[in-house]
DNA sequence: TGATCCACGTCAGCAATTTGTCAGGTTGAT
DNA sequence: ATCAACCTGACAAATTGCTGACGTGGATCA
């Protein structure tokens, strides 16, 4: 499979190039962000790792235009700092998944070959569990195919929730991606939120894992 | 896919044409202005390459010609300087995307992908969705067949949100492709456009997406 | 030069929606 | 049975987006 590996450093470059090779993938590297744009718009990658701290185009202005002219391929985020408001902007410019820096290479593979598969199961933007269906690109929610009028917060609830499907989520990772902070769980906001997602979408879809958190089965083979 | 090759230099009219029909093209050539619009004119291409500094008729009057003539096939300019006013005269006649000579082969394969991909994607320059029809060559909309009067930034927001079409568009990324710059939300000015705009067009077109931004749903598959 | 028109930004008020909070209920593990 | 975790309905506050009215500046034309 081939991939296109956006990174500056390049040391950095260097020591994630082998990995990746190593791992069998074919890997091509470009160390600014207006190559990295190109590259992305005009060749078929199987997926893309992606250094936000870039020279020139900024990595997440980067994705966002590969997203708007309709590039679907999966796009791992690398970034130094591991701050929440910049994973959160970095799923909403439509990563699939994203790594902060330090990391180990493992973590990277296997992240790698996560959104690759999803990405291979799908190919489109569209999630289907149960009796109910997203369309990421229409940020649309279809139940039964009757479209369901969602709130922001209830569609970024569902939609994470979606996304990983499959996994519990815990209620602390669900509010740092719904809200983009992990606020002291003073409030159950998240609780009413989720109570209203499922008046919406049914009670049956998202199922309470009391004392670890939410989780949406997988069932899609 | 069957191209045309426009270019009164030899050498490099050969190498080009080596390196597309080594991509898989098939290839015919012309070498002067007048042969180029005949052809453009009366045959059907998957892409043009177009140089610009030709003998004869100058390249950029066959483009508007073929334009003028309501020829839609993507076309890729070859110029001599990668001269700015060149590249806004070529854009303005019409063209797809532009190359300055030298260039590396490759670059010119992925343009020419890229521009091909643009124009299978959409078939034409122009956009139907519901009661409303758009052509970008005449920048020119139509309701239920019937012209309608709009001003330049109205125009720019309708053109952008159905080439955009079937996604949802933030105001924000709206704002940097209407006015050309992402200022903060102090104004509205964004949304009295989009009222105006929706009082010519007629209210159900451009559908809100409370907390996300507007959307004109994909009527044409 | 002045009259007029048009595009467009600004503003204020409104209506609808969204969302946090709170005060009890339920539930399930031990 | 008990307790923490979780759910639910109600309510008020905050947000968001829409609309009509108005003002300004630039272009056009007499």
């Amino acid at each position: 499979m081939r991939l296109l590996l956006v990174e500056d450093d390049r040391r950095i470059a260097a020591d994630v190039e082998r990995a990746l090779s190593a791992a069998g993938y074919v890997v091509e590297t470009v160390r600014n962000g207006e190559d990295a744009w190109f590259r992305g718009d005009t060749e078929d990658y199987g997926a893309i790792v992606l250094d936000l701290g870039l020279p020139g185009m900024d990595g997440l202005a980067v994705l966002k235009r590969w997203r708007a002219n309709g590039r679907a391929m999966p796009v791992l985020i690398l970034t130094a700092r591991g701050s929440w408001a910049e994973r959160v902007d970095g799923i909403d410019a439509g990563a699939d998944d994203y790594l902060a820096k330090p990391f180990r290479m493992e973590e990277l593979l296997a992240r790698l070959r996560s959104i690759v598969r999803r990405s291979v199961g799908q190919a489109s933007s569209r999630i289907v569990a149960g009796d109910i269906e997203l369309d990421e690109r229409q940020m649309k929610v279809t139940l039964r195919g009757v479209p369901v009028a969602l709130s922001p917060l209830e569609y970024r609830l569902i939609a994470f929730l979606l996304r990983h499907r499959g996994r519990v989520v815990s209620q602390q990772e669900l509010e740092e991606n719904v809200y983009g902070h992990g606020e002291d769980h003073e409030s159950n906001a998240l609780e009413v939120l989720v109570g209203r997602v499922r008046k919406k979408l049914g009670a049956g879809l998202i199922e309470t894992r009391r004392g670890f958190g939410y989780l949406i089965s997988d069932t899609t083979p």
